[in-house]
DNA sequence: CATGAATGAGATTTCATTCAT
DNA sequence: GATGAATGAAATCTCATTCAT
């Protein structure tokens, strides 16, 4: 009666709630803890409802898992576009992708991302490839390849493009987790972006026009 | 030293193969997953053996978390103590450090740790302190520390000796988690010295004396 | 015929096919094992419309027993029927009666209502009325008559008609129950054949003109 | 502290108590919708104790089945039995079998094993081996020998014992059913002796000595 | 001290049934 | 009249934990 004949927004925004309560829900007790229960309440929906659109608890899970390790990945993704067009200098410019590689690295979600991966590797192996495998690896490959472009302009000395991107994340991450405190502790923006200056530095330092 | 008024160490000793067999099966299963009857099956003894030892599947996993902490810490410290006595040279004491970290974290019951640490980080929030402060942070401390003497006897340029410590680590874990896929594939160690090899390289050409 | 005014035959088939799919799925997986899902999926309709058409599952069961109960005992009854004008010769004429009620018990949907019945007995008593009072008590008292009439023609010796004929289902079906496995096997029609001479044979010692 | 060190008899009791408490609750629900909790309660124990002597409902089902069905054998084969020494004249020791073999049939705990047979044959297609094949078939065999006995002694007339014997049975079997319709009606005692006597005088008339 | 047996609590999942379209 | 979506109720099974021996 509303005109246009809705389109069944309704069933797809429900099961998009779902999806997003299961998430915050596995994010808070992880999956063996977490109860479907809870994840139903949280989506303001009954439990069968819950098994309508995802049939399984697993289910439910793996499609929670893919969706978030999406959305991370375009964040990421878009962090490293921005080496595509790095300007005369290109400290700033890496230094901006830093910056934005932190705030991924540090958002709620990815961090907690990253703790159900590890967490249920054992169980659900398969994971790997939809979130690493479509997600980590791509984000890396993408920054090997602007790294790989810029030293074929003279701009970077790099030998191995691969390990230098794994070397630059390396950098972000391990003192970031450090400072952190495993993602427990809320870093300050400046700290962040003098995290991200100094990995550049390091960077800029080994693989700088003028090394070697 | 037995046989006069014998110390309780059978009592030890059963307590000790309990506490194994739980870090082997949480290892395995996960936290929520893993279940007392399998952890005293593991350890051959009894249900009610373990609570007579342990009062609760909780503090069966605390204590066999904080065991397994100690012991990957102490691993972990040995390969830092290389540098207290670096030689002429300092790129091979660097390296032989490198490459025993690497051996530490691509350790199996290390990578368990972590992943357990990880999982059960929102339910057991003073694990931190247990694994975290008395490990990881310990050991970038000591890092730290070794780096800050040698920049004061002026074999390499640091100002910031804890983000150096904490640089060199990312510049190992970074490319080690890539390269193993979060621990899932066995990393040859040829590739892994290769690791250690260019993890230095880059800290050398930041840090090096001649850096600046 | 159709056309003017077209009388609601696709209603009447469509509660036919609903029914008939109901007793199919009934008597593979049982009363309380069949779901109205699959009983919907069968007919070909959406579930909520066999709730327009039978209110519950309950309604479902009953009337598809008793449509199912209604075909069987037309066709006990027609095989009686052959005894109203038995010929010159009787044994021919009961050992066709044996024949055609032993493929009345072979067939696969009398042994469906056979065991739902037995199944469901405790749950729905009043299947009892339906299917055995209106069923299987008519066909034997069918028999009965017939017995009695031609035992007032002298061509049999019966005492009690209601106990003969109750002796002759008996002969037929313990035999075929023990052959068929509780109608797991099917049987051959050769011995089938044998079963209903083998019965008319020990019948007719018992009741046979000479008989005394 | 009870003296004679008790052997583990609750053990073997309750495994018992539960197995006896499922078959009731099993006769009166049906096995799918009697619910495992029932038994429990019935055998007043809780819920995980009847987990913890069979594994399943399904496992619990069979057990039950086979117990039943064992015990059901038992007193037929009794029954059979006293053919074994007939006396001078056949009848009453036929009739005596026959009305045992009636008491067999009519009891309770039979027609709830015969029913739930019925019931659960797609479900469960191992139970005829266990219920029928060890059960119903060994008795007619068992029958069947004896008059076979007999017929060798020259006291019945009988071509094939197999048969003959199904036939006694389905004198008895087919009656009774009438008369009880379904066993949901008692059949009183002089009843049960009439059909005894007609089933026996039935089979006496085809096989009797004299016979043919 | 070690253990077999028992249990209270809770998890996943299924299903008959009803609205709103 | 037919249907997609939603739900309340209940069933099986598991597990941490405790007695009694």
């Amino acid at each position: 009666m509303s005109g246009v004949r809705a389109a069944p927004r309704g069933r797809i925004d429900k099961r998009q709630a779902i999806l997003d309560a299961a998430f915050r829900v596995f994010a808070r007790q992880g999956y063996a803890n977490a109860c479907v229960q809870e994840i139903a309440a949280e989506a303001g929906v009954a439990k069968p409802t819950v098994y309508n659109h995802l049939d399984s608890k697993e289910r439910l899970f793996r499609e929670a898992m893919a969706a978030a390790a999406a959305s991370a990945t375009a964040r990421n993704l878009a962090a490293v576009d921005r080496l595509r067009a790095p300007g005369d200098d290109l400290r700033p410019a890496l230094q901006e992708v830093a910056r934005r590689l932190l705030d991924c690295y540090v958002d709620e979600r990815s961090r907690a991302l990253w703790r159900l991966l590890n967490a249920e590797l054992a169980a659900f192996p398969d994971l790997l490839d939809v979130v690493w495998g479509e997600g980590t690896s791509r984000v890396t490959e993408a920054l090997a390849d602007r790294l790989a472009r810029l030293a074929l302009a003279g701009r970077l000395t790099i030998a191995d493009p691969a390990r230098a991107a794994e070397q630059f994340s390396g950098l972000l991450m391990g003192p970031v987790d450090s400072r952190s405190r495993l993602g427990t502790r809320q870093v300050p923006e400046v700290e962040l972006d003098e995290l991200a200056a100094a990995a550049v530095e390091t960077f800029l330092a080994a693989f700088g026009p003028a090394a070697a």
